[in-house]
DNA sequence: CGCGATACCTGTAATCATTACAGGTTCCAA
DNA sequence: TTGGAACCTGTAATGATTACAGGTATCGCG
């Protein structure tokens, strides 16, 4: 049986953090102690772990319940959890490039810029006049 | 002279967000009609259109602050501007190769998912451990 | 000039995922 | 038994919007 501090150490979650997914339900209400401090078991540490990962890989907490929810129902087709997981690597995808664009933007935007005063510093002339870009970004 | 509706339709900015640009002092008051409604000028305009592009290119609101300041002082050094956008360049590199990294993961995550149910769900599986993960992200 | 639809006004609360804080209680080791 | 760390609850802050409620202005059309 864990206190929270020592879940917390377990799973690199902050304390905080449990407490608030125990409130919007995403984590089970664990058992107390006589002075009502929460005590968890290995399941919860399990869940926990499962959790952060998701977030680590930058799931939302409601795609963490989706995820969860297909979980419990074991032995159920996991097509929906690898259409989850696809949706995700494409979004992942997208900003990518999005970014990619923008980092290209960025360089040409310091390139631009002559080491001169703010007159004629090509960073501030590339923010005020969108027709400067290069790429679409909207 | 634009009314707020007109200035959100030229420079893609939500009604509410102009307001909240207003309210943080980002955007000057503009004028007001005899019935108290803002009417805005091309400096307005010009005003916003360059938060939106910082916006858009992943500048915090505080940057762009800054980079306003830095604008409004003319003639100053603009290696101030320079920095600004070698940091927020190098910080849009940086997240480029997590979200690489988080991609390649993903793909391996969905290669490992055989389309069987969920016990042997390798999405699930790499959730749950993070050890079946090649890469450090955290 | 009057009417009605649309656009506008203010102020407040919600969003997302946490984190921080205040003020009080419990636990555990020395 | 005592002292300090860890825990408790509840509330508010973060950042950048967005949404809503309830009321007022504007503008084109007849």
């Amino acid at each position: 049986m864990y206190a929270i501090g020592a879940l917390s150490r377990a799973t690199d979650c902050k304390v905080e953090t449990i407490r608030y997914y125990e409130k919007i339900g995403l984590m089970p209400e664990p058992a107390r102690s006589d002075g009502n401090q929460r005590r968890y078991a290995d399941r919860h540490r399990e869940r926990l772990h499962f959790i952060r990962h998701g977030r680590e890989l930058g799931f939302s907490i409601s795609a963490i319940r989706e995820l969860l929810d297909l979980c419990d129902r074991k032995h159920r087709d996991c097509a929906a959890v690898d259409a989850m997981a696809r949706r995700h690597r494409d979004a992942v995808a997208d900003r990518i490039r999005a970014l990619t664009a923008l980092r290209d933007e960025l360089d040409r935007m310091i390139r631009r810029c002559a080491g001169g005063d703010v007159a004629h510093c090509g960073v501030i002339e590339v923010l005020g006049d969108h027709r400067l870009c290069r790429h679409d970004h909207g």
